[in-house]
DNA sequence: GATTCAAATATATTCGAAAATCCTGCCTTA
DNA sequence: TAAGGCAGGATTTTCGAATATATTTGAATC
């Protein structure tokens, strides 16, 4: 801690050390997946170098990354604002997300070998020790989850041999992210059964069974974007834009 | 020309006045998918900034974008290099945008309006003006060609909306450009086939037949990179990487 | 009161220099 | 001779200042 003051650091000249690229980067879209910038917001640079300590160079090279993800837009000499979010949105890129993760975990029970099985296995372990817990100490400990559900998520369709495909399905799960996060309050009688489809799936994976794994798959990803659309769009009629 | 003079203006304060970030990215993007930058290379920004007169921030931006893109590949205090190809990949990419395409030219028959029609006619007939043009001809205007076949394609699609699925389609069809490019000195017979095939594509939309758009599309595209894969690994045998 | 234009402010964009990091070749030493 | 380590140079990465662009404010005119 005492080391790692920086900003207001006398003269301290760079404090460059570690990439600060990257680090920014990832709070940054942390930030904008847990709606600490709302949607539709400007991101401007004065506010951004101060609350992250970085200079002007490196936040614009993390946002342009960030557009190009999606996360953010930039209109040319207008800046870059939060990517704004939608119902329309949010159902297309389940439907994406559910195809590509479907295709991916198929090679991969094609492809995968005894490690692949056992990374599942494990890191599947290491998520339902938090979905295991009671509701008060989960929501404690949120931030792990979601970073255990991505390593379980990911670790299905780890040996699947597209490149192309896993970084298209990863694409699309840091956008379902920023919705899944929508639901981070509200989730309570569906945890225990998250907790058990989780189970089924990792099973159903192990076991080598495409046809159900991939049924499972879809059935979970929907059933959790329709907890999210509900909140996005309170009555079932078609409440358009703001 | 005269006036564009920048680089070595005795003190040409900084010379910015356009945007000269878009204009960079489109430039180097262009040279990559060219081969100007061959697979694996190296590249140093002390090359780029004198190549393209620009400064290093700004080449650093373009860069990562075409990083997130997918040409260019950025390992930590190492820099950028040139993405490397493959057969593997051509093979993987091709499947990906047959499979969006397809999707998209079905959403867009059902979404399209006489404007959507009107226009793949108008863009069909500025790509067939090269396209029935004699080989030496078509050659010195390859580089249009290029452009006015990317409209093309884009216009059957764009009442498509899924902008998702339209961004992902765009990605694929980006990085297809670049392996588009090993036979564009090799399609000397194939120049009249494809021709032939961008007609059928158009008529089969225009008249909403999406089931023969979709074929067509699925068999034109396979072709192209079926042509590239002879030239990439060429016996049939599984001649690796070098 | 509404409209137009211009100054002033705020913000985005670009640039090159400074610091950190990586690579290479040479020297020492066992 | 081979392994280890230490300059020296090359390259990347970061930063803040300088410039260009957009937006707002305010005054003058219709």
């Amino acid at each position: 801690m005492a080391d790692g003051a920086t900003k207001s650091g006398s003269q301290a000249t760079h404090r460059t050390g570690a990439a600060a690229g990257r680090d920014v980067l990832a709070r940054l879209r942390s930030d904008i997946v847990s709606s600490e910038f709302k949607p539709e917001a400007r991101l401007k640079f004065a506010e951004l170098t101060s609350r992250y300590d970085v200079g002007i160079g490196t936040l614009r090279e993390a946002l342009s990354q960030l557009a190009s993800e999606g996360f953010v837009t930039l209109e040319a000499g207008k800046g870059f604002k939060v990517a704004p979010v939608s119902a329309e949105e949010l159902v297309e890129i389940t439907d994406l997300f559910i195809n590509f993760e479907k295709r991916a975990v198929r090679e991969a029970i094609v492809h995968g070998d005894e490690d692949w099985e056992a990374n599942i296995v494990a890191v599947h372990h290491r998520l339902s020790l938090i979905e295991g817990l009671p509701w008060a100490d989960r929501m404690e400990r949120h931030a792990e989850w979601v970073q255990r559900h991505r390593e379980f998520h990911e670790s299905l369709v780890s040996a699947c041999p597209g490149r192309w495909l896993l970084r298209l399905r990863s694409m699309m799960f840091d956008q379902l992210d920023r919705y899944r996060f929508v639901t981070k309050n509200s989730s309570g009688s569906a945890g225990r059964q998250k907790f058990e489809e989780h189970r089924q799936i990792m099973e159903a994976t192990v076991a080598r069974d495409a046809d159900r794994a991939a049924a499972l798959i879809e059935t979970h990803i929907r059933d959790t974007s329709d907890r999210a659309l509900k909140i996005l769009a309170p009555a079932d009629g078609a409440k358009a834009a703001v």
